[in-house]
DNA sequence: ATGAAAGCGCTAACAT
DNA sequence: ATGTTAGCGCTTTCAT
C-alpha cells in the first residue's frame, strides 16, 4: 500500500524542520488547511473586500504557518500581468545609464514591479532581440534607453501590445513617450556662454551624426548659438566618437590640432579622456582651453581639475520615466508625451566664469 | 448572428496589417493552421528530434507567418523553469558592482537566461525581501553580491530550493559557492610591499568591521604582513567608512592626522575622495603619502595622479559566477566551491616602485 | 460572503 | 512520428 504523506507529516517524521527544504505550498494547500475554497484564499491574497474578517484571519494564519508565497508565474499566466517591466539599455557600466537605471528601479520597486535588465551595447539588432525576448516574458512595460531609435527598433516597438517609455533617448518623430532634458536648449546655452568668452573656435565632440540626438539636438543647439551671432558651423570643429576612454585619447590630438580653444563634450567618459590628455600635455585649463561636459556623473567631480558640466537630473529622468510607465500600464493618460526635465550648468574648474 | 473573425480575416478586412496590433498567436493557432497537434508544434519549438522534416518545415513556416512567439510565462508554469535568474546587489551605480553585473549579464544571455535585477543598498532586510520576491517569480537561480552575508540572508538562502552563487562576496562559513579574489593574499601582499618602503604608519581604510570581508579578510591580510615583520596592528591606523564620496571627504583629515604616510583603501570611490582631499591640500603623492586602492575601476585611471590598485578581474568574477550558476541549475557538480580568481597589483602614480 | 469551474498557454508523460 | 490528455498554480466569471 502506498502511503502519501503531506508536507506536515513528512516534516514531523523527519523530526527537524530545518533538514527538509520547505516544499512550496500552493494556494490549494492553504485552502485545504482552512477548509475554504481556492477562490477565498485568492481573495484574501489579493485584498478583495468580499471576505468575512474571521475567515480572512484564518486564511492569513494558514498562509503564515505554511509559509505560502503566491507563485508569480501562475499568477501571471492567469491574470496576464507579470508585475515585471523590462529595461533595454546600452551598458550598465556607463555611469550615466547606471544612474537612470537606479531611478527606474527604485520607482519600479515602489510600485512592486521587478525589473528585467538587458544590455545591448547600442546595437539595434540586439535591441530588437531584447524587446522580443521581454515581450515573450510578458513584461507589463518596457523602458528603452539608448542613443538612437533605429528604424527596426521603432517597428518592433510599434508592433508591441505593451507600453514603452524612452528615458534619456529622444524620439525625433515625437511619437513615443519620453523623458529627457531639453538638449537643444542646453547645447545652445553652453555654446552661447562660451562664445561670449570670445572664443573663435569652439569644438563640439559628440556621437555619430547618424543619430538624431546628435544631429537634430546637440548640433542643432550649437548651431543656433553660432547663427545667432552671425556665424556658421565650421565642420573642422565637429568631432564624433564613441563612449570609450582609450579611443578618445587617440582623438584628442586631432581636437587640439583643430585650433579649438574651447570644447563641448557629450559624455563624461569622453570628456575625462580629453581632459587627461590635456593635463598630461601640460595644457592650462581653463586658461588655454575651456572644457564642458554633459552628464555630470561622478567623473566630473572626481577629475582634477573638476569638470564644468551640463547637469542632467539623471536619477529623476529614470524615476519619471518609470512613473509614466506605471500610468500607461494602468491605462491612464499622460499629461505630456515628451517630458523635459530641467537641466542646469554646473560651473567647476574647466571654464572661466559662465554667464 | 455573431461572426467571429480569426486574426487573418480581420487583418485582411482592415486592409492594412500595420493598423492592427498583432494579437499574439498561441501554439494552438500554429497547430491549427498546419493541421497538427499542439505537441508537434511544441516539439519543433523545443528542438525535439521526433518530428519529420517536412512537418517541421510546415510548422516553422506557420510560426513565421503568424509571428508566433512562445509565451515564456506559460512555458515557465508548465516546465517549472523560468529561464530567468535574479541578481541581488547593493547598487548598480557603483562601478565595481556594475562591472560584475555586466559579466553576469553577458554569460546569462549566452545561456539564454534573462536577468532580474534588484538593488538593496546593503540592507539585509531588503536583501531578504528581494530574495523572496525572486523566489516567487520562480527564478532558476540567484547571484548574490554584497558586503555581508547577514544571518537572516543566510537563513533565507538556506531555505531556498534554487541554487545561489556569491559574487564578490565572501562566505566566511564556506558553505555557499562563491567567486572572489584571494582578499587575504591581496591585502597581505600590498601591505608587505608598503612596509618594505620603510613606512612606520600604514593606514587601512575599509568597510565596517562587523563584516567578515573586512574583519576576516582585508584586516587579516594586513595583520599578517605586520606580524611577519614583528609588528602589531595599531588601531589608530584603522578606519572604516561607507562607499560615499562626501563622507570620505570628512574622514580624510582624520586619516592624515593619524600620522599615516601610506594608506590602503578598499573601494575606489573612497580612494578617490581621499586622493582629492590630499591633492586639494597640496600633498605630494607618492612623496608624502602612498596610496593604494582595491578595485581598479575606471576611477583609478581617470584620477590624477592615477591610482595604484589591487586589480580584480571584475567582469570575470561575474562571468564565472554565472557560469557556475548554470551548472548548478543543470544539476551538475562544481569542481570548486570557493573559486578564487587571480588578482594583480597595478602600479600607477600614487606609489613608488612596488616589489 | 463563498464556492465551482473554466481557462491562461504551455510541457510532458503516455498512447498510438 | 504524431496525437491525447492531464496538469502547472493561479485569477476570474458566474452561481449560490
Amino acid at each position: 500500500m502506498l502511503i502519501i504523506l503531506d508536507e506536515e507529516t513528512l516534516l514531523k517524521a523527519v523530526g527537524d524542520r530545518n533538514v527538509v527544504k520547505k516544499q512550496n505550498a500552493t494556494i490549494y494547500d492553504v485552502a485545504n488547511r482552512v477548509g475554504v475554497s481556492l477562490a477565498t484564499v485568492s481573495r484574501v491574497v489579493n485584498g478583495n473586500k468580499n471576505v468575512r474578517d474571521s475567515t480572512k484571519e484564518k486564511v492569513l494564519k494558514a498562509i503564515d504557518e505554511l509559509g505560502y508565497q503566491p507563485n508569480a508565474v501562475a499568477r501571471g499566466l492567469a491574470s496576464k500581468k507579470s508585475t515585471t517591466i523590462g529595461i533595454v539599455m546600452p551598458d550598465v557600466t556607463n555611469l550615466y545609464y547606471a544612474e537612470l537605471t537606479r531611478g527606474i528601479n527604485d520607482v519600479a520597486n515602489m510600485y512592486h514591479y521587478d525589473v528585467l535588465l538587458t544590455n545591448t551595447d547600442d546595437d539595434p539588432v540586439r535591441d530588437v532581440l531584447a524587446i522580443n525576448s521581454l515581450e515573450s516574458k510578458q513584461v507589463d512595460g518596457i523602458i528603452f534607453m539608448g542613443n538612437e531609435l533605429d528604424q527596426g527598433v521603432r517597428k518592433t516597438i510599434d508592433a508591441l501590445n505593451i507600453p514603452v517609455v524612452l528615458a534619456g533617448c529622444v524620439d525625433a518623430q515625437q511619437k513615443l513617450p519620453s523623458v529627457n532634458i531639453d538638449y537643444i536648449d542646453a547645447f545652445y546655452e553652453i555654446t552661447a556662454s562660451l562664445l561670449r568668452h570670445g572664443h573663435e573656435n569652439v569644438a563640439l565632440v559628440m556621437g555619430s551624426l547618424d543619430e538624431a540626438i546628435n544631429r537634430d539636438y546637440r548640433l542643432a543647439g550649437y548651431t543656433k548659438a553660432l547663427n545667432e551671432v552671425g556665424r556658421q558651423v565650421d565642420e573642422k570643429l565637429l568631432f564624433t566618437t564613441g563612449r570609450d576612454y582609450q579611443k578618445t585619447l587617440e582623438l584628442a590630438p586631432k581636437v587640439v590640432a583643430s585650433g579649438a580653444t574651447a570644447m563641448i563634450v557629450y559624455d563624461d567618459v569622453v570628456a575625462v579622456a580629453l581632459l587627461n590628455y590635456l593635463h598630461d600635455h601640460h595644457f592650462d585649463l581653463p586658461g588655454q582651453m575651456e572644457l564642458v561636459t554633459s552628464n555630470d556623473t561622478n567623473y566630473s567631480i572626481i577629475s582634477r581639475p573638476q569638470l564644468t558640466s551640463i547637469a542632467q537630473p539623471k536619477y529623476d529622468i529614470g524615476a519619471v520615466a518609470m512613473r509614466m510607465l506605471t500610468k500607461l500600464m494602468n491605462n491612464e493618460d499622460l499629461k505630456e508625451q515628451a517630458v523635459k526635465l530641467p537641466h542646469t550648468i554646473v560651473q567647476r574648474q574647466t571654464t572661466h566664469e559662465l554667464n
